[in-house]
DNA sequence: CTGGTAATAT
DNA sequence: GATATTACCA
């Protein structure tokens, strides 16, 4: 197997700081026959990895003893891809090596490296397909098994594309360059820049946005239909839940405020408890926490009930939170509060109903809570804290009335800083996100 | 064959 | 959790 011309026009990225090293490597790679793009600015070099996913059989990675960034990078390639990786280092110790080994690269070779070095590295690639091979034929054997029971249902047998190594010779006349090195396809990483392009890519089309359309608008190397169709999915099922929050919202706002009078303009601010109120009302199941802050939160049975039948299904991610910050665990709205808190801000605002629970947190609390009054006035419109905008209509008893509910929740610090901070950094970015990847030294 | 969607796998 | 893949339907 494995012959014609390969490992001819194999595709290597090369990134090396060192511009007159990446030249020296490119020359010698290109000696021998194989396709070299060099690269010398990591970020461009996770770009192209990350963006270009098909374009690459092989990277040639340097990793300077200094920068964690490369070990950042790697890590998520190794991770995220099915890509061959190549470490060049002049770090000659042990130690260094089995670090780099240990994240799954395949190959760690000590600066300098020598011509011959680089002739034979096509046997990462070659290596990466007979474990394809066998996870192919592995497949295929669990499959017949299943079959022979005797599943009518499967309609589509298995016809997935493979390497082109595998069954058959490489290197023929129409295979210009070798594709998809490994079995599978790289997984796409949806970037902020892919993100843009795909949005784009919908507004241009309008209504025409389907799959083959944005793909081509999009004009990514290596993206598939399949991969936009992916998109898509998960793009609408965000624009659905952005919209049923939206419905909720509403039913909420008029459940509030059936007269309607009673939101003054965006965020409809509302319903306000004032400490005073709060404590005036008998029969408070006030409870304490040993190193808690006590804090009262009000709020209705009618609202909160409502919320709960409609949003059970997005309470999936609450359960941590939840122990920490509440101790009241036998009613069910518990829950609600701890939702209130602990959604993102992109998918549910605190306005609307939320604003209320929250002045009302703030105002029983504000000084443990908000040290800072500045910092407390920027959190919330300023309206929302105070309490005499509160209707004559709506006097407090009149909520008693309908069956007030009063509740002991723990804020703990993570909460605190949570609520003074969210609203600057409501996500991480993506160079964030494996910041907790360190090489272990 | 293409697109949409839900379910399931990685 | 994010994507990929698959099944199944239009």
């Amino acid at each position: 197997m494995l012959t014609g011309k390969f490992p001819e026009g194999l595709r290597v990225l090369v990134y090396d700081e060192d511009f007159q090293n990446l030249i020296s490597l490119e020359k010698h790679l290109q000696y021998f026959q194989y396709k070299v793009t060099i690269c010398n600015e990591g970020a461009d070099a996770m770009h192209m990895l990350r963006n270009h996913m098909n374009t690459f059989d092989i990277a040639i990675i340097e990793a300077q003893n200094s920068a964690v960034d490369i070990f950042r990078l790697i890590s998520e390639i190794a991770s995220e891809i099915d890509l061959p990786i190549i470490i060049t280092s002049k770090d000659d110790s042990v130690q260094s090596v089995i670090n780099w080994m240990k994240i799954g690269v395949c190959d760690y070779l000590i600066k300098p490296i020598r011509p011959e070095d680089l002739r034979f590295i096509f046997k990462h690639v070659v290596k990466k397909m007979q474990v394809g091979k066998r996870v192919e034929s592995e497949e295929k054997a669990t499959a017949e098994k299943s079959s022979s029971v005797g599943d009518s249902t499967i309609r589509n047998p298995n016809k997935r594309k493979r390497s082109m190594f595998i069954d058959g010779q490489v290197g023929e006349k129409d295979q210009d360059h070798v594709r998809d090195s490994t079995t599978k396809k790289r997984r796409v990483v949806w970037d902020n820049e892919l993100k843009k392009k795909f949005l784009d890519a919908m507004e241009d089309l309008g209504p025409e946005a389907v799959p083959k359309k944005i793909l081509e608008r999009m004009n990514v190397v290596g993206m598939t239909r399949e991969n936009v169709a992916s998109h898509l999915q998960k793009h609408r099922m965000l624009l659905n839940r952005q919209k049923s929050h939206n419905e909720k919202d509403e039913k909420k706002r008029s459940l509030l405020s059936p007269q309607g009078g009673l939101h003054s303009g965006e965020g409809g601010s509302n319903i306000q408890f004032s400490t005073q109120h709060i404590s005036n009302i008998p029969h408070q199941p006030f409870r304490h926490h040993p190193d808690g802050v006590p804090v009262v939160v009000s709020t209705r049975n009618l609202l909160m009930t409502n919320q709960h039948h409609l949003q059970t299904s997005d309470f999936t991610s609450i359960e941590n939170v939840e122990e920490s910050l509440i101790f009241t665990e036998e009613d069910a709205e518990v829950s609600n509060l701890a939702f209130l808190f602990t959604q993102k801000s992109e998918e549910m605002s605190l306005s609307h109903l939320h604003e209320p629970v929250m002045a009302t947190t703030m105002l029983s609390n504000d000084n443990q809570l908000f040290p800072n009054q500045q910092q407390m006035m920027n959190f919330h419109e300023p309206s929302i804290l105070h309490t005499h905008s509160f209707p004559l209509s709506l006097t407090p008893s009149s909520f008693l009335d309908q069956k007030e509910t009063i509740m002991m929740m723990n804020v703990d610090e993570g909460l605190q800083q949570w609520l003074l901070n969210e609203q600057e950094q409501p996500n991480l970015t993506d160079e964030n996100r494996f910041s907790s990847i360190n090489p272990r030294a």
